[in-house]
This record gives C-alpha cells, sequence and structure tokens, in this order.
DNA sequence: AGTTGTGAAGGTATTCACAGCG
DNA sequence: CGCTGTGAATACCTTCACAACT
C-alpha cells in the first residue's frame, strides 16, 4: 500500500519532532498520539493511521517507543541509512549561508559541493567541502555522485541552470528561487519560498479574522 | 464560497508564475489552462476549477488575461494593496541573509524590523530598516504594528522565541528553525524547511525509481 | 483509566465529460 | 475548432466509533 503525499509530508516532520525529544539516555521514552497531536496540531486519529501504515512502529499500550518509531518512518521512507550527496547552486548571500548549515546533522544528506559563476566567490568563501565555478558543475556532479541540488542563483539564472541540473543527472532540486520552474522529465522539484509562505500565512490569517 | 487550502497555494504560485510572464509591453497577452497545466504540473482541470472560483478572472475565449487573472488571485486571496509588516527574528547567517533580500519587491510584505539577542550584530549589520536587540521585540512590534515574523533563530531558542512572538500579538511566524513548533491560538506558522523539501524529494524519487 | 488499529461514514478534492461560448 | 465553466462521478483523505489490549 502506497503512502500519501499528506501522510508523508507528516510522517517526516514527526520524525524530525521524535528526533528532537529522543534522548540517548531514555531509549525506552514512549509518546502517544495525543501528545503527538498537541505538537502538531494533527488530529490523533490522522496520526496514528499514519502511522499504522508502518511495520515495526513501537506501538506499546501507553503509546509509541520514540526510537522505534523514529526509525520505522525513516525505513518505510524509502530512506535507509545509505548518504546521498547534494550541493549547492549559487553563493550569494542565501547560498552561502548554507554553507554553514548545521541542519544536515544527524540526516542521510550530506554536502558535497558549491557552485558559483563567480570565481571570486568560489575562492573565498570557505565551506567544509570544496567549491567550484559552474563551468564544472555537470563534471563535478557526475564524477561525485551527487543527487541533489539546493538552487539559489539569481532569479535571472534559475531556469537556465534548473534545466542544466536536470540534464546532467540531478535527481532533486530545492528551489530557493522566486522563478516556478517546469516539470522536468527525471528530475523532481521541491520550492521553497518565503514570500510564498509570507502569503499562504495571510490568507489564513484574513480567513480567520 | 470558501477556498481550500490546497487551491489557495496553487493559486498563490500561480499569481508568482503569471508575475514573471505579464510584461508590460503586452497587456493583452493571454494564456490558458492547458499552458499553465505544462508550466506546473497541475491538470488544466485542477487550474480552471481553481481560477473558476475567482470573479472577473479575465477569461476570454483564448484563454485567461494575463493581468486580469493575477490581478483577480490578489484581490480573492483577501490580500488587497495594504502592507504587511513584517520583521526578522535572529540575524545568524540565514536571517542577515534574508536582510537584503529583493524577492519582497512588488509584494504587500515590508520588512520593518530586526532582532537579535547579540547586540554586535544589531550594530555592525546594516539593513533597509533598523535592527533592534531581542529585549525591545514586544514593544517595537506593538509600535510598529508588525504582523509578521520570520523566524530565523537557533534551534535552542526557537520555541521560547516563537511564544514571545505569539504573546505580544504577531499573527504569523515563518518558521526557519528546525524546531516543530506548537500550535498557539492566534498565531499560523508556517514551515520552511530545506531539510524536509530534501527528504520529501527523496521520498518521491524512492518512489519512483 | 489509558492506549493502538481499523472498518465505516463523512467530507474534500480531483477528474471526467460535455454544454456553451467566441 | 480550442477555450472556459460546471454538474456528476470518482478518488482521496480524515474523522467517527469502537473493538482489543495493558
Amino acid at each position: 500500500m502506497s503512502i500519501s503525499k499528506p501522510a508523508l509530508e507528516r510522517l517526516i516532520r514527526l520524525s524530525r519532532l521524535l528526533g528532537q525529544l529522543d534522548a540517548p539516555e531514555t531509549p525506552e521514552a514512549v509518546l502517544s498520539s495525543a501528545q503527538m497531536s498537541r505538537m502538531t496540531g494533527w488530529s490523533g486519529d490522522t496520526i496514528r493511521r499514519d502511522i499504522s501504515l508502518l511495520k515495526d512502529n513501537g506501538a506499546t499500550a501507553a503509546g509509541y517507543n520514540i526510537r522505534l518509531l523514529r526509525m520505522a518512518i525513516r525505513r518505510e521512507l524509502g530512506i535507509g541509512d545509505e548518504i546521498r550527496k547534494c550541493c549547492i547552486v549559487g553563493l550569494g548571500r542565501l547560498g552561502s549561508a548554507l554553507l554553514g548549515y548545521e541542519g544536515f546533522r544527524g540526516t542521510v544528506f550530506e554536502m558535497a559541493a558549491g557552485f558559483d559563476s563567480n570565481v571570486n566567490r568560489t575562492e573565498i568563501l570557505n565551506a567544509p567541502f570544496p567549491l567550484y565555478p559552474t563551468a564544472h558543475m555537470e563534471t563535478v556532479i557526475s564524477r561525485e555522485k551527487i543527487e541533489y541540488a539546493v538552487l539559489a542563483v539569481p532569479l535571472q539564472a534559475a531556469l537556465y541552470t534548473a534545466q542544466r541540473l536536470a540534464g546532467c543527472g540531478i535527481r532533486g532540486i530545492v528551489n530557493f528561487t522566486p522563478r516556478v520552474l517546469p516539470l522536468f522529465e527525471h528530475t523532481e522539484v521541491e520550492n521553497v519560498s518565503t514570500v510564498e509562505a509570507l502569503y499562504s500565512l495571510a490568507a489564513r490569517v484574513s480567513r480567520i479574522t
């Protein structure tokens, strides 16, 4: 049975939540669907149904074992322990801010390269992984077997760069640019937009008021 | 008739897309639902139904007038031309990268203040709007009538800072931190997470393969 | 009491199919 | 013709209600 997209997104966030609660010294700690409901805003019913799609989900009479549940989610997401290599394309303010981002600790994602068309930047900035001029993008990506890209180039370069990424075997793009990207044959796109988030908030707020 | 959340999100992105296509020299340009479908990946049926919820949507026999449709969406979102004031809380790498972000141009959102607990940062960084120590957050927000906040503080400070924001009248928080925030009574939360985006991509990719 | 898991019901969203229009 | 708009049908998702278990 396949997991629906809404369920998938909840499970991903749940796994983050569990990661925050999983303390090494209490491997037996449990959490009930009612507690998760309070922490996330989703109904306990929905949470239980999502979790019931997983096997070995760590259910007990008092709730779910935090550690086991988290493992079950990660297993089911098709994301084993296998490392996925990523790169950052575009090292302006936003891109370079991500160079030192610690949020990847504890995930299966590993930053393996950064690219910028401005050679100055690739030389001056320092990062815990190598930086290259964009001209070498295709070569490095295929040599390093990089699968995912975070796109943070200026608006004008967004479409062209995304097409180059899709053309050289990148499987997924996290699009930080305000450009709406087209569909690609073999490359998924996920948008991350502060402005869209603000509009979404504003619409909800004005609906409530 | 109320617009559903999925429809809302599509309309917001459509409006961004239309903004990119709307050229001043061709105010009569039209776009059909089939063309939008190719650009976004949503079915033409769904797009037409979303748009049909709007009045004065610029429909013609050849498609939708781009400019009129964009105006109709913005009108219907309950987002007039009234400016919404925002602030950035946390001026680390990510927060300070947003200080000069041009993506707010042409939106109804205006950055009005930035906050950081490190007084050094608020003095050294320069921005097109004033920066304050976090201690003054409540005062400034209520004085300036700021409604939205972009939360970019370190993980440890996320929950406490969010609670302070919710407590002082902020209507919506764009959460850039990896902390899963609880529900607040009068404050909406929208999450923006690179890591969640990557997991979502990875799950989709491994599902296809 | 508390918990999970799940059929059945209910509610939403999407797609189908086609009328009607320019 | 290709286009929009929409009733009807379908598919999907969430909630209800409760059995089973500790």
